[in-house]
DNA sequence: ACTAATTAGTTAATCGATTGAATTTACTGC
DNA sequence: GCAGTAAATTCAATCGATTAACTAATTAGT
């Protein structure tokens, strides 16, 4: 007679066998029955997902998060699950949980300060949306317009880090989000010293524009920019001003006009500048569309550019190259500017860099038919 | 000896008073505890403000929500706690349990087609912005670049429904949005014929603009224009036609030329024109960009414009009037089709409207020098 | 062969709101 | 003074994920 100790074993396997295979037929008739639901309307959850490949929700959270706490066997069946329902994990109760937003917010000044047809804004727009995308950061679009409130966006936790553009110089919202201790990025400077931001080299472009001028023999050069509202209009007119003292020019009121970034007002501050006494031979314009204009007026007194006055812009636009003549300008780095900005913001908010930070990127002269030669 | 039961009465009215100094005193020790807490990093939720204000959660949601189930008292007492702490609701908590994102997915072509520096972007994006602020909806941006898949974004729940902008003509991606049974809005047509859209009237603009040139007695008109992977070159193409055939005009192979909607390539396809036969009096430029190119080229042969050739555009770029001669051209109602894309895709998402939507807006021919008068 | 150490997977709490159902409070009329 | 109703408020479940703490399973070491 057999020994019954192997005969219980026996019986053992063949029980092992029959619940395993019991097992699967389980796990099979559960998939199939979640599948059923795959094309109507079904919502899909990580809960479906878990029951579809028979395991717990955590370890779904797992495979989705690349966690090494799970099997490939396992990895593997979750994967096949997610696949075949075409499941996606719901963002907002991810962000719940995690308390991010994984989302930046971005302020753009209102139309009505004519500031978003510009180019600019365009330009640094593509680089913050690149940039924003290789970072894994969603882009929240608002205008900055009537006493927009910043801090409702980080109190309700819509965005983790605000990006700025175009903010006034004594903006106090900022100051605000500086107390706060919220991450953000100014692009272009204000008066708050504690500010973060991300500007070009306005200084040190206008000295270079300047510079060539007076290398080109000019001894009296005029100067129309906007209104020092902005910073980046006070820095143009300062690294104007330091040209003209290092090399002991003339300057002064009747040499300066203020215009404000509009081709009407750039021809009507010119204007004004030929109707004085001693008209300048040479003239920098803090930026492109008051140099259109500009040119637009010294035309239509007769004079002729660049041989009677010379005339080097700010900004490089679009359509600098395709006036009569072509505009010598100052191009700053805008894209770049932008792929800075996120990038310091997203270091920011992962706290790997403090505040404050201040950034400045080369400008680069464009030289075209505006400017002339020697004189 | 007075009756009992009025003793115990006013002891009982004394315990009353007592207890309520207790319960007041207790409300108010709550409240100065959590304001204690106010300006540190302290997180404000629903709870606290509940706590403070001595009501539950739910009361607290109801004034939020503007619910007229509470007694004025009560929503003074809580709105005050709202102001003391200066709490706003978790806009993702909200979502969550409203599955609601409150956002529009904007989709805008990729930098790499040359598109997205295009005014039509800029101006567009205006209205999209203001529309959205309007109806409380967030706009999420994204570039629609490498087989970028936008099902993930309405799988994930991120946004309400999406706003898509210079989608090629045979994008498959859109069918599935449809078939999926999800909000979105095109600006511009594609070949599936359910799609809803939102576009200028590109054939009614072309048919004004050549019109024009026909009663101005031109008999002769060439055609210049964009790739018909774009729905409105096709159908601006159409309208050329159109007039042609009604007026039994010579119209053909040698008459029209392709460009993509850049300086260079309206130069190119420009010139090649002219190297024919029998070169016509006008041309009708379905861009402005490929415009501005054509009438350089014509300039540098030596021709003049528009006495010996007329030039209408389409589009109304910036640019247009600032060129030599100012261009004559068609202007779409950008704004205001962005303003209606929004306003119509809320109406889809709240399920105000059904699929399929489509609207066309008028254009308008804005005559400037490039089109000459009577020959 | 048995314990210890390691690994894989589960349970249950949590994030911060909303909302239907239950309960308390206030008010009305007799 | 009390039942009956209406109004105000609370309770508790829920949305769909993440994650700390626990348990079960496996492997390693002696």
């Amino acid at each position: 007679m057999r020994d019954t100790r192997y005969e219980i074993r026996d019986t053992n396997i063949a029980l092992d066998i029959f619940l395993k295979i019991v097992y699967y037929f389980y796990i099979e008739c559960n998939r199939l029955h979640y599948l059923r639901y795959q094309g109507g309307k079904m919502r899909k959850t990580i809960e479906h997902i878990a029951q579809l490949a028979n395991v717990s929700k955590a370890t779904v959270s797992r495979v989705i998060n690349n966690s090494p706490k799970v099997t490939p066997k396992t990895r593997e069946r979750v994967m096949k699950a997610i696949k075949e329902t075409g499941y996606y994990p719901s963002a907002t109760a991810r962000r719940l949980t995690t308390n991010k937003a994984e989302t930046i917010g971005l302020i753009i000044p209102s139309p009505q300060d004519k500031t978003f047809g510009n180019p600019f804004y365009t330009e640094i727009l593509r680089g913050f949306t690149h940039q924003a995308k290789i970072e894994g950061y969603d882009l929240l679009l608002f205008i900055n317009e009537h006493q927009f409130n910043y801090s409702q966006l980080f109190h309700d936790r819509r965005v983790d880090g605000l990006l700025l553009v175009g903010v006034n110089r004594n903006d106090k919202g900022i100051i605000q989000l500086s107390k706060n201790n919220f991450p953000y990025i100014l692009t272009g400077k204000i008066d708050y010293k504690e500010a973060n931001y991300v500007d070009a080299n306005n200084k040190g472009g206008a000295y270079q524009a300047v510079s060539y001028l007076v290398n080109l023999g000019h001894k009296r050069i005029g100067y129309l920019g906007g209104s020092f509202d902005f910073v980046f209009n006070q820095e143009r007119f300062e690294g104007y001003l330091q040209v003209l003292k290092e090399h002991n020019l003339e300057y002064g009121k009747e040499l300066t006009m203020e215009s404000i970034n509009t081709e009407e007002s750039g021809y009507e501050a010119m204007r004004k500048l030929l109707e004085s006494s001693l008209i300048p031979t040479a003239v920098f314009v803090a930026n492109d569309l008051d140099a259109i204009g500009a040119i637009k007026a010294v035309k239509e007194k007769g004079l002729r550019i660049p041989e009677d006055i010379a005339v080097i812009g700010f900004d490089d636009i679009q359509l600098a190259s395709h006036i009569e003549p072509p505009l010598t300008t100052v191009r700053q780095p805008i894209y770049e500017m932008g792929i800075t900005a996120v990038s310091l913001l997203v270091q920011l908010i992962e706290g790997k860099k403090k505040e404050p930070l201040k950034v400045e990127l080369p400008t680069q002269l464009i030289i075209r038919g505006s400017s002339g030669g020697k004189i």
